[in-house]
DNA sequence: GCCGAGTACCTCGATTTTCGAGGTATCATA
DNA sequence: TATGATACCTCGAAAATCGAGGTACTCGGC
């Protein structure tokens, strides 16, 4: 239901990082508890996720390896690096800034 | 100084608004303000700037109207029509939405 | 009178990202 | 055996930001 859509810029990443930093997911699964945890106010969509993966695998912050799900189907997962913790930590600090800045803005009442 | 200009995509046009929700301004004044207000944080770089106040023009968001500052140059005053108003009005709401969301992601501590 | 810095406008192309739509294949359930 | 959910992937369109470039005026200092 996320007409945002176009906020999600940039922040994409850092969902993912944070989702993998609870452990090892297959790409679906990151998709689905992003949109789980927000109540469906953030969707991924699959032509946004996907390549967003490959994108940060070729970063070297995540790694993927085949494995085997639950149900028991060929699935990618996908872990975080050392980069990645460390990434993670440095987008977790710019979003804070700059939310922080944007909300100066638009919460100010005079 | 700021890095996170990723993070803007979306975000220049709620700030603009709530700018000239103060009164008129003219472009560069405009980036001044944001600027100040949030302390060098949020730098509008003018290749943004005023693309961005073009796109709002044309969807009738704001107006412009050619004056002289207070400098005595000719510059270029806009301000918010009652469109505009509506707008920014609605763009408050989905930046808090989408910042509670994100929020539900980022900031779990399990 | 000249020069530099700051003000103020504008434009262009490169880059990046998201998104929708398309495609394939498997598994469970009815 | 058909349907829906899972799960992967790719492509091109659309949009926005950014840096670098350009013009021109005003003011203060020398």
């Amino acid at each position: 239901m996320a007409e945002e859509t176009e906020l999600l810029h940039g922040t994409l990443d850092t969902l993912i990082l944070k989702t993998l930093s609870w452990g090892p997911r297959h790409g679906y699964g990151i998709a689905r508890w992003i949109q789980d945890t927000t109540d469906d106010a953030l969707e991924i969509g699959e032509g946004s996720l996907y390549p967003a993966l490959y994108r940060m695998e070729r970063k070297g912050w995540i790694e993927a390896e085949w494995g085997v799900s639950e149900t028991k189907r060929d699935v990618k997962f996908y872990s975080l690096t050392s980069q990645g913790r460390a990434r993670l930590k440095l987008e977790l600090a710019q979003w804070t800034r700059f939310t922080a800045a944007v909300s100066k803005v638009l919460y100010e009442t005079r």
